[in-house]
DNA sequence: CCTGTCACG
DNA sequence: GACGTACGTGACAGGG
């Protein structure tokens, strides 16, 4: 029994995305019991459904009604202009995966749910309230956005929900001064910030009401601009007539939205018990299940309390890992039911295969789909035809069996781009720089790998084979079986499909069932925040400064190269000469054996191995005994800077950008620290002189110069606040050189008298403290007796008592609960603390460095993640990271402003989570090349 | 593939 | 009392 819309009808639109950021803010991050997803948001948003529901009766009911969502996030408003909503936060990580669950808690509810792709749920609720309205029927529109008060009249009206306000339209004439058709006009002048929209600088909301009430509509007074008698007011107007125009554009709803149902689809339907029920009790809501039940004289669902023994458990029941359910995607129809299958889900997991590892120059292969544990689909598209040749004869006609690659993308895109489903990948870094380069921008994402390291740093790697053998009890079949290796390795491109599918299918299937084990211990154990501010946000960031590139001149390394050779064989003539013989001089063992059994020089000590050693401290005592051990230093030091720099670097050079692309790590490092690989550019000399000049290759392009923004004695800074030494924090405090006045409180000279040398003591034992600090190690740093050595580590911790304290009570942590924490809760594991004999000595040490080491990282990691936005609307783009250091290609003459903005991101970046007691203080530095900005 | 060496923070 | 020690990385060359 359906009524056809009309006389009499009264039809609710609610505003969707309203309920939901309403419910998310409202309530805390409530999270599910059994697997910890976030869920507060849905808890929120049925709630005031429920309420809603239970709200409707009486003669003033709605006979129709429905839920209207926004739908990704580009609308043709963004088309318009770029920067519409441009200022809108990010939605919360923990709120995105609620998205879809909203969706489906409003079809639980039996209530129509409608979004479309491309434009605001505004639009859709302009649309249906201007056909309810020439239909004849009443409209309430439950929302309390000013944008929809245009629509009010002739029946419309709006209610705010939560103050149960209606706004009729005298409410819209008291908030705009306008009557409801002219609020476009009076919001175009004003503009509004929270959108983002222009509108004419100086103008507000009172005085565009006056000028619309005074000429009538915003088009004639903007042609009768020049009779506006104050001159402020008449110059915006005139000066920023396109803007205005545009500003009318953007915030005039759209009321022709194209529908693919009628007013009489959305007629108000009773909840049906079998499927209501069911849902609240997926999503574990007791109160609510209970309620609903109750209400609709049914039983309460039984939502059973997870045991405890279950919630740390790792290895939950799921299918066996084999390839019986893995299939090959050749036509549009299959993959269509393959997409179908992730809106349904939310989520899936996504794996690409390419020609290499290297994510700038790969070619895509196939993509793989994993949905359900056990259920994977693989998509060849650039599989290459069996020939039976390799190398030059190998075949370059594709494959048959595939899809077209474009058609593969222009299907998957909507929905690796669609803001409500999750993707899910190992080293999703890799795969999104992929598809980026074939326009498609994966997002949101998760990441196995950063979730294993956010939960387990220190415990064990995170690459996909050893979590898979940890967690899922099973061992991937190894690339090497499809490629080979060595020699006769070939490209993936080379691999038969069926093979590929099964290798493929498996890699997604096995991201999936990590993702599905890992996932919920974030929440569960407590890491969900280092998770999501720290680790994921940080990704497509590093993603971004890796596409960036450095420029880097090959004229000034092949130069350099060539005087490096030249210095090098005069070194080894003179060193063949003074050892009465020639040799490998780049052989450690042919070199030990001519100083200490040839020469019979002193200090001849054999490592494990049986070869002498003849490291750089090593060959500096013995510098003073002879002239060969001085020569074999400088060789080594050229060897090295031509071999890893001027060498290596320049086969590093992009063809295609000019540019070295670097590859950051961000599980790399134990602590929370990057690494940088292929090439490393955390490593480019800069202590010696020749060195350095190897960052003059490091370049800005023409018009550009390089900006360079480091952290002043951060880990010091750090290390004051935390073991709280009031002597150090009042140091830093009135800006003292610290090494200074270290040696200062420790020798009892004053600062005026300081003497370089007592200040580089100073300064070996303020690093020696960061390390764990041994009586041997500062001895051999600083070549002084180790009695002398530990006379000053005493008189250190005598002067400075709370570092001793800070030391024992981190060692002690650690012994407790086998970890350690930075100050912003990221946990770096410590196993080998519980470890006996020199190792336990290790692992103290390193214990006493992790959270310092670690909370200088998690520092600048929060800096980078806030500075794309940041710096998006200047002229410049991050390139480099290292450590303590952010690099920068800013547009020469915005370098100034670039470099007050970036700094006042990184001094500020550990607030608001933490607040650290002494300032963190910045550098910068800018020129043509970064030896010159450094 | 492992070890020693050395570049950086 | 002896032992071996500064923390965290990655790249290269030599040598088995």
């Amino acid at each position: 029994m359906t009524t056809q819309f009309g006389t009499g009808c009264h039809l609710h639109l609610i505003d969707g995305s309203a309920f939901i950021f309403r419910a998310y803010h409202a309530l805390p991050p409530l999270t599910r019991k059994s697997d910890g997803v976030p869920i507060g948001a849905v808890a929120g948003f049925c709630n005031m459904l429920h309420r809603y529901v239970e709200g409707n009766t009486g003669p003033d009911a709605p006979t129709h009604v429905a839920v209207i969502f926004d739908k990704g996030s580009h609308t043709f408003r963004n088309d318009l202009y770029d920067l519409y909503k441009a200022n809108r936060d990010a939605m919360p990580e923990d709120l995105r995966p609620q998205m879809p669950l909203t969706r489906r808690a409003t079809e639980a509810f039996n209530i129509a749910c409608k979004e479309i792709a491309g434009y605001e749920a505004d639009d859709i609720i302009a649309t249906l309230a201007v056909q309810a309205r020439e239909a004849g029927g009443r409209v309430t529109i439950i929302s309390s956005d000013k944008d929809l008060m245009q629509l009010v009249g002739g029946g419309v009206e709006m209610l705010d929900a939560m103050k149960n306000l209606r706004i009729d339209v005298e409410g819209v004439e008291a908030k705009f001064g306008v009557k409801p058709d002219r609020v476009v006009d009076v919001q175009a002048l004003a503009g509004d910030a929270v959108d983002n929209v222009p509108g004419a600088p100086g103008i507000g909301i009172k005085t565009a009401a006056l000028l619309i009430n005074e000429y009538g509509s915003l088009e004639e007074l903007l042609d009768r601009a020049e009779e506006i008698k104050q001159p402020k007011r008449r110059q915006s107007l005139i000066d920023n007539r396109a803007q205005i125009e545009l500003s009318k554009k953007l915030v005039q709803l759209d009321c022709n939205t194209p529908l693919e149902f009628t007013l009489d689809d959305l007629e108000v339907r009773d909840p049906d018990p079998d499927v209501l029920l069911p849902f609240l009790a997926e999503m574990e809501f007791r109160t609510l299940s209970r309620r609903v039940a109750e209400q609709m004289g049914k039983d309460a669902p039984e939502i059973t309390e997870p045991s405890p023994a279950a919630a740390v458990s790792d290895a939950p029941e799921a299918p066996a890992i084999d390839d019986s359910a893995y299939e090959i995607v050749t036509d549009a129809a299959a993959l269509q039911t393959w997409i179908d299958r992730a809106y349904a889900r939310g989520h899936l997991a996504l794996d690409t295969e390419t020609t290499g590892l290297d994510d700038m120059t790969a070619d895509l292969v196939g993509f793989c789909l994993c949905i359900d544990a056990g259920h994977a689909c693989y998509v060849p598209v650039g599989h290459k035809a069996e020939d039976g040749g390799e190398g030059l004869f190998a075949s370059d006609t594709l494959a048959e069996g595939q899809m077209p690659l474009q058609t593969a993308l222009d299907m998957l895109k909507p929905l690796l781009e669609d803001d409500s489903i999750l993707k899910i990948g190992q080293n999703m870094k890799y795969d999104a720089k992929i598809l980026r380069r074939y326009g498609v921008t994966v997002a949101p994402y998760d990441d196995t790998m950063l979730i294993s390291y956010a939960l387990n740093a220190g415990l064990h790697n995170h690459g996909m084979d050893a979590l898979s053998e940890r967690y899922l009890g099973h061992t991937p079949i190894p690339i090497k079986e499809l490629i080979g290796s060595g020699k006769s390795q070939i490209t993936f491109d080379r691999v038969a499909i069926d093979k590929a599918a099964k290798y493929a299918a498996e890699d997604a299937d096995v991201t999936l069932r990590l993702w599905q084990l890992l996932k919920p211990r974030l929440h569960r154990e407590r890491l969900a925040t280092i998770y999501e501010t720290l680790e994921r946000p940080l990704s497509p960031v590093l993603a971004q400064m890796e596409v960036n590139g450095i420029q880097v001149d090959r004229n000034t390394l092949s130069r350099m190269s060539n005087a490096f050779s030249q210095k090098m064989a005069a070194l080894e003539a003179e060193i063949h000469e003074l050892a009465g013989e020639t040799f490998n001089v780049g052989s450690p063992k042919q070199l030990g054996e001519i100083l200490f059994e040839k020469m019979s020089l002193p200090g001849g000590k054999k490592g494990k191995t049986g070869a002498y050693a003849t490291g750089a401290d090593i060959l500096e005592d013995l510098a003073t005994e002879h002239d060969l051990p001085g020569r074999i230093l400088d060789w080594r030091q050229l060897s090295k800077l031509k071999s890893t720099y001027t060498d290596a670097l320049q086969e590093h050079i992009n063809p295609e950008t000019g540019r070295v692309h670097t590859s950051y790590m961000q599980t790399g490092a134990n602590t929370g620290r990057l690494s940088s690989s292929d090439p490393n550019l955390q490593n480019i000399p800069v202590r010696s002189e020749e060195g350095r000049r190897i960052r003059e290759a490091f370049v800005a392009p023409e018009g550009k110069v390089l900006l360079s923004l480091d952290y002043s004695q951060i880990e010091l800074r750090i290390l004051a606040h935390t073991a709280g030494i009031d002597a150090l924090k009042q140091a830093f405090h009135e800006g003292q050189d610290i090494h200074a006045a270290t040696a200062s409180e420790m020798f009892g000279v004053p600062l005026d008298e300081m003497t370089p040398d007592v200040r580089r003591q100073a300064k070996a034992i303020n690093f020696g403290v960061i390390y764990g600090i041994s009586g041997f190690g500062l001895a051999r740093n600083l070549r002084i007796p180790r009695a002398e050595a530990q006379g000053f580590i005493d008189r250190y911790f005598e002067r400075f008592p709370g570092i001793r304290e800070y030391m024992d009570e981190t060692t002690a942590f650690a012994k407790e609960n086998l970890y350690v924490e930075t100050l912003f809760g990221r946990r770096i594991h410590t196993p080998e603390i519980a470890a006996s004999g020199p190792r336990a000595g290790f692992a103290k040490r390193a214990a006493i460095n992790a959270p310092i080491q670690g909370t200088a990282a998690d520092i600048i990691r929060r800096a980078m993640i806030r500075m794309p936005e940041a710096i998006a609307n200047l002229p410049a783009k991050m390139l480099l990271q290292v450590h303590d250091e952010l690099v920068f290609e800013v547009e020469e003459s915005a370098a100034d402003e670039v470099a007050e903005v970036a700094r006042r991101i990184m001094e500020n970046a550990a607030d608001p989570a933490v607040h650290i007691d002494v300032p963190l203080v910045v550098d910068a530095g800018k020129g043509m090349n970064w030896a010159e900005a450094h």
